[in-house]
DNA sequence: GGGACATTTGGTTTATTTACCATATGTCCC
DNA sequence: GGGACATATGGTAAATAAACCAAATGTCCC
């Protein structure tokens, strides 16, 4: 492999990492409907307000959100809003994966005997 | 959120984690083209052949891989191949990262002055 | 059964990630 | 300048992930 295919590959991969972690995933998906300030985030959900910062900051060196600063407030947004096109895909995996362990506990697992006529 | 929603939320999250590995895209972009058996990916690839085996179980547990055993050898295929499909989408957030930078670069860093005349 | 081959699994060490807390920075308004 | 507010940063402990080696498993063929 080339040096340059590497390179790509690792930054592609790096994208991938910061939306592979719930918080941040849902913080992608809040900013789906336009920007948001950290505020509003953080107040939405169970975490700490550095944590939440530490996570927008991921995003951000990922390329995914781009932050502006107004006033006091900070407000990120969603860079490239394809990223979130592809979630009907991810769910579709999601989805199968699920299924197919329902399969596998009806197929392998002891079930109680029918009634006795 | 509901219970239900941060369990659909983590397993996405798992989905883009485990693509979210330069070794592990990779593998699934091989298998694009149609299943591979883990000595074909092994042996092009820099690394060692359990380490890849490794990387692979953690695409089949989240759901992108399938794989099949058909004699000695084990195959790997792409289960949702709309996943890729995605990339196009990730190299874009990628370019314009790197443009950022370049800006940034020619923006802020002092320059040779221009020759004298 | 035994040997060769393909792959997986277990164990270990090292590196990375995460969450939380405390503290710093920057902005507004008085 | 000082106080209140919004956010970021640094530090630290705990959890998780990665790579490598060695050993186990399963399959084929004799």
């Amino acid at each position: 492999m080339k040096k340059s295919e590497k390179g790509l590959l690792e930054a592609k991969a790096n994208v991938l990492k910061a939306l592979g972690h719930p918080t941040r995933l849902w913080l992608a998906e809040q900013l789906a409907g336009g920007e948001k300030c950290v505020c509003e985030l953080a107040e939405q959900i169970d975490a700490d307000f550095s944590t939440v910062s530490k996570h927008l900051a991921v995003l951000k060196q990922a390329g995914v959100v781009a932050d502006q600063k107004r006033g006091k407030q900070v407000y990120y947004s969603l860079k490239v809003p394809c990223i979130l096109k592809y979630m009907p895909c991810i769910e579709t995996v999601v989805r199968t994966q699920i299924e197919e362990q329902v399969h596998l506990l009806r197929d392998d697992l002891p079930r109680p005997l029918p009634p006795r006529r």
